[in-house]
RNA sequence: UGCCCUGUAGCUCAGUCGGUAGAGCAGCUGACUGUUAAUCAGCGGGUCGCUGGUUCGAGCCCAGCCGGGGCAGCCA
């Protein structure tokens, strides 16, 4: 747009300076980082400036012209000032930093800040190069049940759906009568799409999902959250180093279009969220991930020298401050961890030939910690009801559409798993997943 | 769910030994010919989370409850 050019511009004042002379308006749409600064000469030709504060929504033209001023390149020359919806002194935000906790207490007026301005958009912009990096690598995009009927996807407890009238609920033989319920039977929240994801891929070929997530666990982290976004790509025909290689080429792709795609969101996220993390990103994306068998990360773990809370030894589950060790001390990127003894890892997990362990892989981050899980599937029929009946799954036979892939034209196949709030945490550097999802679930908190 | 921290003005916080409430920002009034979280002068603003207890007297000490946060577990 060439100087002289008239413009309107439409948005809300994040702040306000006058003078006797001359008065500033600065006015953001929601669309960038960047203000654009109005200059309104002579402000008693405008009475109205009066009531326009911190947060009101105004339309202002005039004309774009070279700024007089230091810090920004051009602003508006305003002649004409409209307040189309008035904020008030009681408007919450004020031109200064506030804390997170007090911004999740008004979550409807967060989004008008400068983080979360940027949080969202680089939110939008993730979930859409999400969708770019699978389409264009032949992957299909599949919709899998939110509500599911199958308690035992192996991840933690989960949200009822029921419409049965819970003060008066419909028995049986003194028990509560399922049949009765809309289903017909007991119903909840999904918390993986895999299982359906693996029927797919066994059809197409590759596909992912991305959808909604529920967790009823009571959890109290700053990277747990009762609804999430998570992405589970899902490969016939692949091994547990195609789902590695996968898992590492999607991230630095996502890391990558973030750099490049959100340059002023990073750029504030660099300097005032988490100094460095655009350095960060950036060097990760020009590294390998470390790839290490779980024994291995046992082996360095036992030999660190350092005093564990939980001690370390060859089967044990691996606790925060062990991937922390890992991540953050000696390696300092992101690490993937392979081959997990089979007791602490699910059922569905291909079996290795030492029968010890399982091709499961996670990939841990520093900070964010596990940010995804996979494994390489079981194919095998036998192999994978015997793992079942070792796990205690008791209705095996309640799985027998999940084990006829198995039965019928069987093939390898692998997937994961990726924390899409998690993914945001660690590109933005911002430390709780309640400030990367605009309204977020977690124990006690569902308002908005 | 466990351990720890925390709750004072619209916001961010200070508040000494238990003696009756304070600063910055925001708002209002005024000054200022170009500001950048503008600056300068002045003004208004409080159920100290709630309930009870100890005390002559509680923001401060004690108990219970409610809210928020951190860490851990569960996991993505």
């Amino acid at each position: 747009m060439p100087v002289d050019s008239p413009v309107t511009i439409l948005g809300w004042v994040r702040t306000v300076r006058t003078g006797k002379e001359v008065a500033f308006l600065e006015v953001n749409d929601g669309s960038c980082m960047k203000n654009v600064q109005g200059v309104v000469n002579q402000p008693e030709r405008f009475p109205i400036l009066d009531k326009i504060l911190t947060g009101a929504a105004i339309r202002m033209k005039g004309k774009l012209v070279a700024s007089a001023g230091k810090g920004q390149k051009y602003e508006v020359a305003v002649d004409g000032l409209d307040l189309v919806g008035e904020a008030d002194a009681t408007f919450p935000l004020q031109k200064k930093r506030h804390s997170m906790e007090f911004l999740r207490d008004i979550a409807h007026l967060r989004p008008r800040t400068n983080t979360f301005g940027a949080v969202n958009r680089l939110r939008s912009k993730l979930a859409f190069a999400i969708h770019k990096y699978y389409q264009e690598r032949g992957f299909f995009y599949i919709h899998t049940p939110i509500i599911s009927a199958s308690d035992c996807e192996g991840a933690g407890n989960l949200f009822r759906v029921t419409t049965v009238d819970l003060h008066h609920p419909p028995m049986k033989d003194g028990r509560l009568d399922w049949d009765a319920d809309f289903f017909g039977t007991e119903a909840y929240l999904t918390v993986s799409g895999q299982l359906e994801g693996e029927l797919l891929a066994t059809a197409l070929g590759d596909i992912y999902t991305f959808g909604p997530t529920f967790r009823a666990e009571n959890s109290n982290t700053a990277r747990h959250a009762a609804e999430f976004w998570m992405i589970e790509p899902e490969m016939a025909w692949a091994e547990l180093e195609d789902n590695m290689n996968l898992a590492e080429d999607f991230l630095k792709f996502l890391f990558r279009y973030a750099l490049d795609q959100c340059k002023d969101e990073m750029d504030f996220f660099s300097q005032w969220v988490d100094p460095g993390v655009r350095e960060t990103l950036e060097g990760i994306v020009q590294s390998k991930f470390e790839r290490l068998p779980y024994s291995e990360a046992i082996r360095i773990l036992e030999r660190s020298g350092e005093k564990f809370e939980y001690p370390v030894s060859w089967g044990i589950d691996m606790q925060s401050e062990h991937e922390r060790y890992l991540t953050e001390r000696t390696f300092k990127k992101p690490v993937i961890v392979y081959d997990y003894p089979e007791e602490i890892k699910a059922f569905y997990m291909r079996l290795n030939d030492d029968g010890k362990t399982v091709r499961a892989m996670d990939v841990l981050v520093p900070k964010v910690g596990e940010i995804i899980g996979g494994s390489q599937r079981e194919e095998r029929f036998d192999i994978l009801v015997d793992r079942m009946k070792k796990k205690g799954i008791e209705n095996v036979e309640a799985y027998s559409w999940y084990l006829d892939i198995r039965r019928y034209g069987s093939v390898p196949h692998a997937g994961f798993g990726l924390g899409f709030e998690r993914a945001l945490m660690y590109i933005s550097g911002m430390g709780n997943i309640r400030d990367v999802v605009p309204f977020p679930r977690v124990p006690r908190w569902a308002k908005f």
